[in-house]
DNA sequence: CGACCATTTGATATGGATCAAGCGATGTGG
DNA sequence: CCACATCGCTTGATCCATATCAAATGGTCG
C-alpha cells in the first residue's frame, strides 16, 4: 500500500515544471499559509509545486544549488555517498520541512523522495531578492539557517553516542516531528536510519528488538513504533 | 593567573566592558579590516577586544547569546560537556575566525581559550540592527552563517570514518587553516584532538605515530607536525 | 503460490576503548 | 644546579561494542 493517488484537493494544485521564475497573481486568495509566517507565505507565491515517486531524485549532489525546496507532502532525504562506497544520511525532511538550504554554489549533498512527495520549489535568486527588500522575510530566512545549524550541530553530538543513544535519540526526534502520540510512523527504511546514524542496519535492527524487550517501545510493523517509555528513552538519550 | 592584564598598543586601544553598546566615532580612521569586507570593518568598529588567559572560559553554555566573537589572536575551542562527562569540542577558532554563531537565546556550546588570546566582542543585536540596514553586510553574515554550516556538515561526514581518516582530515584541515608550508603548529593538546575527532587520546597518539612510520608525517614536537605525503593523506580522507 | 525484498537473528571478527605503565619536557624547591 | 614532582604524550595489553558475514523469517506483489 505505497501508492498515493490522492490529488490534494487543498490551495495546492499547480504542478509546473520549477523552470518558471514568477509567481501566479491569482494564488493571492487562496488558504495559503498563516500571514503569521511571510516567509512561507512568500514561498508558496513564488514557487511551483513538483511531484516525485519514491526514491526519484530531487537534486544531486555537485548540481548548481538554485533552488530552494519544501515538502508539502511525503518525505525526502538528503545523503551523500562517501569514496568507500557508503551512504551517509543528512537529513530526513517531513511535511513542512525546508532543506536545500545549501550556501555554496553547488549542492554538498543530493537529495531523494523517500516516499512519493510533493516538493515545492523556489528559485534561490527570487527569495533572496525578496529578502533584499523585506527585513521580515530576510530574518526569517536567517532564524531558518539558524536551526538548520543547531540540528546539524545536535547530530554531531548524537555520532559520538552508543549505539543505543543514537537509536533512542533518533525515535524522540521523529516523535516529535511525525508522532501521532506515542505512535510513530517512519517514512524510511533501516538501511536509511543506519546511513543516518552512521551504524549499520544490523546495529539498528537489534537495538530496535533490544529497546522492545526492556519495554521502552513496541515495534507492531517494521515502519510502526510505539514509544512506551519515553522517559527510558530520554536517560538512554542523556 | 586569571588576570587579564596586556594593553594592546596598536589601533584597537579600548577597553570597555562588552555591556556597551554604541560604536565610538573616533575609530573610523583607524587602521581597520579591508574595506573588501564591509562586515569586518563593522565588526571592529563595533567591537570590543578582550583578552583571555589560557583556559579561561570565554562564554558558558546556556549563557544568552547576546554576542558574536572574532579571534584576533590565540585560539579558542568551543565544547560541551555531554551527560556521561565526556566532552565533545564544537570547534577550533584560529586567528581571523568568528564563533558564537548561535541562534537560540543561548549559547548551545561554552568557549575557552585554547591558548592566551585576543577576542573581539559584539554585539549581536548592534550587528543584526546593522544588517537591517546594509544589505551587504546582511549578505556578508549569511554567507558567514552558510560557511558555518558546510563546516559543521562535514563533521558529520568525519564523524562516521575510521579514526585514521578522522585524524588525517583534520590534520589537512588544520594545513589549511594555520600551517606555514608543510608544517602545522598545533594549538591544541592531543586531549582536545581527541575530543574533536570522536576518539580517545591514545588513538590519536598511536595513529599519529602510525602516520609517521608510513612517512605520511612527521611529529619533530606533540605540537608540530610535518606533512610530509599530503596525497596519502588525502587518500586516507577520502 | 512463489519470487523478491526488507528485516531480524545468529556467529564471528575487529577497531578502537579502556586500563596500565613508561617516557620526556617543564617547572619548583632545596 | 640538581632532585623531584607534574603534566602531556606515547606505548603496551586486554576488552568490548559494533561491524561483518551468513542464514532464517516475514511481508508484498505479481
Amino acid at each position: 500500500m505505497l501508492t498515493q493517488t490522492a490529488i490534494r484537493t487543498d490551495a495546492f494544485r499547480r504542478f509546473v515544471p520549477p523552470t518558471r521564475n514568477s509567481a501566479p497573481a491569482a494564488s493571492h486568495a487562496l488558504a495559503g499559509p498563516r500571514e503569521r509566517e511571510p516567509l512561507a507565505h512568500s514561498m508558496h507565491l513564488m514557487g511551483a509545486i513538483m511531484s516525485y515517486p519514491r526514491n526519484a531524485e530531487i537534486f544531486g549532489e555537485n548540481e548548481p544549488a538554485d533552488y530552494l525546496y519544501k515538502v508539502i507532502s511525503g518525505s525526502v532525504r538528503t545523503y551523500k555517498i562517501l569514496n568507500d562506497g557508503r551512504r551517509q544520511i543528512g537529513g530526513f525532511y517531513l511535511s513542512g520541512d525546508i532543506f536545500g538550504l545549501q550556501f555554496g554554489e553547488e549542492h554538498s549533498f543530493s537529495a531523494e523522495a523517500i516516499t512519493d512527495a510533493k516538493v515545492l520549489v523556489i528559485k534561490r535568486s527570487a527569495l533572496t531578492a525578496l529578502a533584499g527588500r523585506n527585513a521580515v522575510i530576510a530574518r526569517e530566512l536567517f532564524a531558518l539557517t539558524g536551526r538548520e545549524l543547531r540540528r546539524v550541530q545536535d547530530r554531531i553530538l548524537l555520532l559520538v553516542k552508543s549505539a543505543q543513544e543514537r537509536v533512542a535519540s533518533f525515535l524522540l526526534e521523529m516523535a516529535d516531528r511525525a508522532s501521532t502520540g506515542n505512535v510513530v510512523e517512519l517514512p524510511m527504511s533501516r538501511q536509511d536510519i543506519a546511513d543516518y546514524l552512521g551504524l549499520t542496519i544490523e546495529t539498528v535492527s537489534r537495538t530496535l528488538t533490544c529497546l522492545e524487550s526492556t519495554a521502552a517501545i513496541e515495534v507492531p510493523t517494521s515502519r510502526r513504533i510505539v514509544l512506551r517509555n519515553r522517559s527510558a528513552l530520554n536517560r538512554l538519550n542523556g
